[in-house]
DNA sequence: CTCGCTGTCTCGCTTGGCGCTACAGGTTCA
DNA sequence: TGAACCTGTAGCGCCAAGCGAGACAGCGAG
C-alpha cells in the first residue's frame, strides 16, 4: 500500500487513495450518493477546489469520517496559502503580548 | 470579569471581550496595526464576517494567539451552519462504513 | 461498436470577504 | 460650542472561489 507521508496531506489525496477505495465507490458513484455533480468531486480530488463545510458534512455522512477531519486538513492548506501571500505584510504588523493568564484562559475555548 | 461560557463561542466575541482589551487596543488602533480597514474589523466583531485564513494569520501576528485557534472557532460555526442547511439533504446520503484499520490510519493524518 | 467511467475545460450563477464613502451618534477637551 | 476622535452601521462596487451544467477526448469491458 502506498504511504501518505507528506507533511501537508491533501484532502483530495486521502479521499481518492484511501476513503473511496475503502468504501468501494467510483468517483461517479460517490458523487451521485453525495448529491453533487461529478465535476465538483473531480475538482476536490485534483485539489482545484477546497473541502467546504458543506462537503465535509456530506463526506462525514457518507463515510463516517468526522467532518472536522476533512476541515482540519483543508484548514492547514488554506492557512499555509494565506501566510505565503502575507510574507510582505505580516512583518509590518506589530507583535504584542497577551497576559499569560488571559492566554491560558483562551485555551479553554479551543475544542 | 464576564464569563464566556456559551457552547459555541463566537470568534468576534473573544476578540472584542478578551484579546483587544488584553492588548490595550481600540478597534481603530487594532485595524490600523492589522493593515485592514476598520469596517472589516467591525464586521468580524459583530459576526457579520468570518475569520478568514488571512485574518487569522494577521491576528496571530498581532496577539500571539495561534492562527488555528481563530480558525477552529470559525470552523465550528461554519460547520454548524452548513449542517443546518443540509437537514433535508444529509438523510438522503447513504451511510457507509470504513474498515476499522483504515479509519485508524486516518487519525494519524489529523494534526 | 456501445456503454460507462475518467479527467479536464469553459460558461454563467451565486456567495461572501474586502475597501471605500457616507452617516448617525457618543465622549473628551480646549 | 466647536473640534477631534472613537464606535457602529449601511450601501456600493470589486473580486475570488465554489458550484452545476454542457461539452469533449480518452480508455477499458462486454
Amino acid at each position: 500500500m502506498r504511504t501518505l507521508d507528506a507533511k501537508l496531506i491533501h484532502p483530495g489525496t486521502v479521499l481518492r487513495d484511501r476513503v473511496l477505495p475503502g468504501l468501494g465507490l467510483s468517483v461517479i458513484q460517490a458523487a451521485r450518493e453525495l448529491c453533487i455533480c461529478r465535476q465538483t468531486l473531480h475538482r476536490i480530488l485534483a485539489g482545484r477546489a477546497a473541502i467546504t463545510p458543506d462537503m465535509a458534512a456530506r463526506l462525514s455522512r457518507l463515510s463516517g469520517v468526522p467532518a472536522r477531519f476533512w476541515l482540519d486538513l483543508q484548514q492547514a492548506h488554506d492557512l499555509a496559502h494565506a501566510e505565503a501571500n502575507l510574507t510582505d505584510m505580516l512583518p509590518r504588523i506589530p507583535a504584542h503580548a497577551l497576559p499569560p493568564a488571559l492566554m491560558k484562559e483562551l485555551t479553554t475555548y479551543a475544542r
